[in-house]
DNA sequence: GGAAGACCCTAT
DNA sequence: TAAGATAGGGTCTTCC
């Protein structure tokens, strides 16, 4: 037997269970890739399934509890009943009592013949965050393991230490002897990764995350218009030293198929990546297996389709072909994560359009090479006969950018810096939900302290919640402004009044729990525990996090100083998780669903955060400061500041005096608020100082010139920030802002006007008329969309006439991307509208009707102006309609 | 011409 | 079934 310790970050886990001689075992299978590049899959044995019992209602006497439990014992699918333990529930403290299961997947209908007889608790976890949580294991972890086998990958010490036990479990040589020594431990055989291990749970634990060299591959196929059929393939792998390969795909189908099966279980990546795989290149690859394998042979599909990360055998059949689960937006690859690029961009860079040379243009502006239109992507059959190298060079550079798109972003990283903070996997971080990331935290938590973890709240229903509180604003430009914010506002607020599950005091269901003072009130009357009678979970948990946030700021900023880029970018991603994961928190407890959750926690958050900020409007007003706009957490207060300060900032050869003058005391006026208001448990930030401020007297639509920390134009709600208004507005529109903020006003209004004149003689660019939104509709097995059942109406939907002219141009739609499209005649209604497809065919389309984009232009830009006495119709007239009146 | 409703996207 | 929340602005179609 051959000791090793692997330090690792577990990519995916999975189980599998088996009869024994000795009952029922369940071995957990952990896909990793350890700190020095190698793939390995560790085997951890002992681990249990289980769910907990206890008697329905508040806490009872225990008369004829050995008979109940008896019929418990006797049911199919319980391996053991153990001693009670007394924890704390929605009902009060009361004996509960450890069920073990055969296996995990006994647990669903185990769950239905108990839950009439008892109330049941940690009984929906899913079996391997269940062994996360149990065993307080992250991402990123060591394991004290026996070698079961190693491919000629591993180190050349390992290697002489295997070579000189006597081992044969290396190499080829070795693989039919540790095959049979895995299945015996439970695994299904050689797995396709560099070194099989097997440990006890216990020699497991968490260590410091770190960096993992993961393995990523990236793919990209060509298919035929006419036909269901892919015409050619190009794949690429990264490995964790930053080395890429290259692999391309033609000939006939199955030999593509294949093909690119065989680089993945090569390459044995960790992560598969794409632009737009989920919905399409995973599903096609999923039908064209059916067509050519026979059903009966898991050695046909294997061949095919088998990107699995387990053995080529009969019985992983459901682990060797990626799936799609119902009702999931992303397939899932046994052992391996899929992370596609375009749902990554489309989140981070927020396109105005999603295609993959739209979201390249934005990375990389002056890279000309990805500007080139080579291949007409509606007219593949032709361009694949015509020039095929031409389609394969295509075809291998939309391989290589989702890589590059990936890195650009931090992608991989930020999703590891996740894991490590929720301790979760990294499948977990990519696929998870933000429930799965705050259950791995608050169930940690709870088990601890013997508090008994409910299930998931069925059914819904209920009123909704009353939000956040936004304040009037009045239109018009507003000098000196400071805009103050309350620092983390729902996270402090359930810190500082202890709100959490376990603190709610319930005077029905725990009477004994009511203490007559001391509690905390919110506004609406619900009461919560004092955190010297129970410190809350929540609580506990955002405090945690709030200091681990700091410590890796401060470790960010240290390396910064001494110029460790890489250390500071680590530092910088995970304080960003934990930023992301703190701010999950108030969403999941608010929520109706959620296992921790009652609907006082949600409502008493929002009202605390609505009491706070109305007093601090009120107080400021009543000190005469005029609050000019409020929303949620922040207010827009006018600082005291001289009349004859400057409107715009002068330049450097002009007199700057009076400008610095007025930007000082707004600086000296924001940080005194922000002292004078912050409390404990409450902090009030000067966040930024404005020379002026502008809105047209909506909510959450305002602009500003930031002069403090920096100087910047803030803008919000506008068009300018929204994916569905077109490009000629959006520039237009931070143009008119931008005058009107210098306070030239009369200049704005003739600039709105020339455009609009531009416009109507058609002396635009139709590119920057491209309006976009996204699509919804359902893929059905036949190929096609259905949009009846995401719409009322579907044809009434723009954007779906849209998506039904790319699907018959041959262009490839799916649900929920974007599509964009020009007005083509605005005099009908529904409006006639013709798909842009110039980006993906190379066609050039100029076809517009400039009466849509004049009154859209004037709408937007005149809802503006009006604040200036120019309405909509002043600015497509071009002058101020003027009174019979006036002369 | 204007109200109602469906829908998209954003602010926090 | 699977699932972070609510507040809010604005566009377009339909219907009277």
């Amino acid at each position: 037997m051959v000791l090793t310790t692997v330090e690792s970050c577990v990519v995916e886990g999975h189980y599998k269970g088996r009869d024994t001689e000795s009952g029922p075992e369940t071995v957990i299978e952990l896909w990793c890739r350890d700190r020095q590049g190698h793939s390995v899959l560790l085997l951890v044995t002992g681990v249990r399934p289980w769910l907990e019992i206890s008697l329905r209602g508040r806490p009872s006497s225990l008369e004829n509890i050995d008979s109940l439990l008896d019929s418990v014992r006797s049911l199919k699918g319980v391996s053991k009943v153990c001693d009670s333990v007394d924890k704390w529930s929605a009902m009060g403290v009361k004996p509960h009592w450890r069920v073990e299961v055969g296996q995990p997947w006994e647990v669903p209908k185990l769950r239905k013949s108990l839950e009439t007889d008892w109330a049941l608790s940690n009984a929906d976890i899913p079996f391997i965050n269940r062994f996360f949580i149990e065993y307080d294991l992250g991402p990123h972890i060591t394991a004290e393991c026996e070698v079961l086998w190693a491919s000629d990958k591993v180190p050349s010490d390992l290697v002489s230490e295997l070579e000189s036990s006597g081992e044969t479990c290396f190499g080829d040589d070795g693989r039919v002897e540790a095959a049979e020594k895995i299945r015996q431990i439970g695994g299904s055989g050689l797995y396709p990764v560099d070194l099989i291990a097997t440990c006890h749970y216990s020699a497991i634990s968490k260590c410091e995350p770190f960096s993992a060299p993961f393995v990523l591959f990236s793919f990209d196929l060509e298919t035929s218009i006419t036909e269901e059929t892919i015409l050619c393939a190009a794949a690429v792998a990264q490995y964790g030293d930053g080395s890429r390969e290259i692999r391309e795909f033609k000939g006939d189908e199955e030999e593509i198929l294949s093909g690119l099966t065989r680089f993945v279980r090569e390459s044995d990546p960790d992560i598969i990546t794409g632009y737009n795989i989920d919905n399409f290149d995973l599903p096609r690859l999923f039908a064209r297996t059916r067509t050519h394998a026979r059903k009966s042979d898991v050695a046909d599909s294997a061949e095919l389709f088998g990107w699995g990360r387990v053995p080529i055998l009969e019985s992983e059949k459901k682990g060797l072909i990626p799936e799609k689960e119902q009702n999931r937006r992303t397939w899932r690859v046994r052992g391996r994560c899929v992370l596609d690029a375009w749902w990554q961009a489309r989140q981070t860079l927020r396109p105005k359009r999603e295609t993959l040379k739209y979201v390249c243009q934005l990375l990389w502006p002056d890279n000309i090479e990805l500007h080139k239109m080579d291949v007409d992507a509606s007219k593949m059959d032709k361009e694949w006969a015509k020039r095929p190298d031409v389609v394969m060079k295509y075809c291998v550079q939309d391989t290589i950018l989702p890589l590059e798109i990936l890195g650009e972003i931090s992608a991989v990283k930020r999703k590891e810096a996740l894991a490590a903070v929720a301790s979760t996997s990294l499948g977990v971080s990519i696929s998870g939900t933000t429930s799965q990331w705050i259950d791995s935290l608050v169930i940690r938590l709870a088990d601890s302290e013997n508090i008994a973890v409910p299930r998931t709240n069925r059914g819904g229903g209920g009123d909704q919640i009353a939000g956040g509180y936004v304040h009037e604003v009045e239109a018009g430009v507003y000098r000196w402004i400071a805009v103050l914010d309350f620092k983390s506002m729902y996270p402090s607020i359930m810190i500082s009044n202890n709100i959490c599950y376990t603190t709610r005091i319930d005077e029905k269901a725990r009477p004994d729990e009511v203490p007559k003072t001391g509690f905390h009130e919110s506004p609406l009357g619900a009461k919560f525990l004092p955190a010297e009678t129970r410190r809350g979970l929540i609580p506990r948990l955002l405090e945690n996090l709030m200091q681990l946030r700091a410590i890796h700021k401060e470790a960010a900023k240290a390396a910064h100083k001494s110029g460790d880029k890489a250390t500071e970018h680590f530092h910088d991603q995970m304080q960003y998780a934990v930023k992301i994961l703190m701010n999950s928190f108030y969403g999941v407890f608010a929520s109706k669903f959620y296992r921790f959750t009652h609907e006082d926690l949600g409502s008493s958050i929002t009202a605390w955060a609505r009491s706070n900020i109305k007093s601090i409007i009120k107080q400021l007003d009543e000190e005469g400061h005029h609050v000019v706009y409020s929303d949620t957490d922040s207010v827009f207060v006018e600082a005291p500041v001289k009349d004859s300060a400057p409107v715009k900032e002068p330049s450097d050869d002009e007199d700057r005096t009076e400008w610095v003058e007025a930007s000082e005391s707004l600086v000296v006026f924001g940080h005194e608020l922000a002292k004078r208001f912050t409390k404990e448990g409450a902090e009030l930030e000067f966040e930024t100082g404005l020379s002026s401020f502008f809105s047209h007297g909506a909510k959450k639509r305002y602009v500003g010139q930031v002069i403090w920390p920096e100087t910047k134009l803030l803008i919000r709600g506008y068009e300018v920030r929204r994916t569905d208004s077109f490009t000629l507005l959006t520039d237009a529109m931070t143009e008119l802002f931008e005058m009107i903020l210098d306070g030239e006003s009369t200049a704005a209004v003739n600039m709105c006007i020339a455009l609009i004149k531009r416009v109507r003689s058609r002396d635009v660019r139709p590119r920057d008329l491209v309006i976009s939104k996204s699509c919804k509709g359902k893929a059905q097995k036949n190929g096609t969309i259905d949009f009846n059942s995401a719409y009322v109406r579907p044809d009434s939907m723009v954007q779906v006439r849209v998506a039904k002219q790319r699907i018959a141009a041959g262009l490839n739609f799916t649900p929920g991307m974007k599509v964009g499209w020009l007005v083509t005649d605005f005099s009908q209604s529904p409006m006639k509208v013709v798909a842009w497809l110039e980006d993906e065919t190379g066609e050039v389309q100029t076809e517009y009707d400039p009466e849509f984009y004049v009154n859209r232009l004037a709408i937007a830009l005149g809802r503006i102006t009006e604040a200036f006495g120019w309405s909509a119709d002043d600015l497509k007239r071009g002058n101020r309609q003027s009174t019979i009146f006036s002369f």
